[in-house]
DNA sequence: ATTTTGGTTCTCTTTTTTATGAACTAACAA
DNA sequence: TTGTTAGTTCATAAAAAAGAGAACCAAAAT
């Protein structure tokens, strides 16, 4: 397989654990942030089934439930190549911009949550409604303005 | 306890339990996420370790390590009153945008995680590479012009 | 001095998450 | 037909997280 040198460097490895660590604290499991860390370090950033297997040193259904969860959230795809039955991992790098950007969007959702818990607040305590008030003015200017600095950004590189 | 009424309507439960998922969805665990909702959906803004205890009908040790936790995040503090020993719990909402803040900057921090995963790989795979450099440059942008936002919104409404 | 109040800490159970390994399947190969 | 490759699914084990309850403790009240 691909050469036959299954070993990664310690410190592709260190980083591995490193990326791993990183989207275990976004909330997903562990092996999936290792599989990205994986493909983010391989020259190739792509591998077989088996490859991640071997590299991760995990089970046959950790890496396919790890990969059927990876696809379902668009952060991976395959490819595969003529006269060749083995599905080709990789990561789908260019929805990272957008991962990003909804990443921000679930930051700001807390705003809806406001909104309900206000329309159950009386005017009893304004000093606290007062407080809430303004940080949901905050969302509502941040969310607004962040697009615009988006299509700022293509503005300036991808026109 | 406070006019001796603990009880919460139906609507003040449902946003608990929503702000607790939203909460818990974000990493933390279950009754650190009601709590909050319940010092949001409060009238008084605050309670007492025994009403919180009683309102979420948890135990003591929940309530202590929960409150201990938010305390130490930084998102719960307590005041007294005068010839009273209990402590009276609260929400410090004027954290929450510098909450937020840190939060956006904890989406950028895989940016320093990318820089080393560049620093390891070789000019083999330019395609991938320069996808990489393209979420880089991104992030970059975001992580200048995202203070300026803030400022922008300063000079708007607290000055 | 001893009781009560307002919590904290420790141990243990319950629940949830994560991952394993074996059995299974679908497609192709010999 | 039988075997092989490339995975998937299922039952369950192992480990981690969450929470309960009792014992505990310090400050204040009696």
């Amino acid at each position: 397989m691909r050469g036959g040198n299954m070993k990664l460097s310690s410190e592709q490895q260190e980083i591995i654990e490193r990326i791993g660590v990183f989207f275990e604290r976004k909330g997903h499991q562990p092996i999936l942030g290792r599989i990205m860390g994986l493909l983010l370090v391989l020259e190739e950033a792509e591998a077989t089934f088996d490859e991640i297997q071997e590299y991760l040193s995990v089970s046959k259904s950790a890496v396919s439930n790890a990969l059927t969860l990876l696809q379902s959230q668009n952060k991976v795809e395959y490819t595969t190549k003529p006269g060749e039955r083995k599905r080709y991992f990789r990561l789908k790098v260019r929805n990272w911009r957008n991962d990003m950007q909804e990443d921000m969007q679930g930051i700001f959702r807390i705003n809806a949550l406001l909104k309900d818990v206000m329309a159950t607040r009386s005017a009893s305590n304004m000093e606290f409604n007062r407080c809430i008030q303004d940080f949901q003015q905050f969302i509502e200017f941040m969310k607004v303005e962040m697009p615009k600095l988006i299509e700022k950004y293509d503005r300036l590189h991808n026109s």
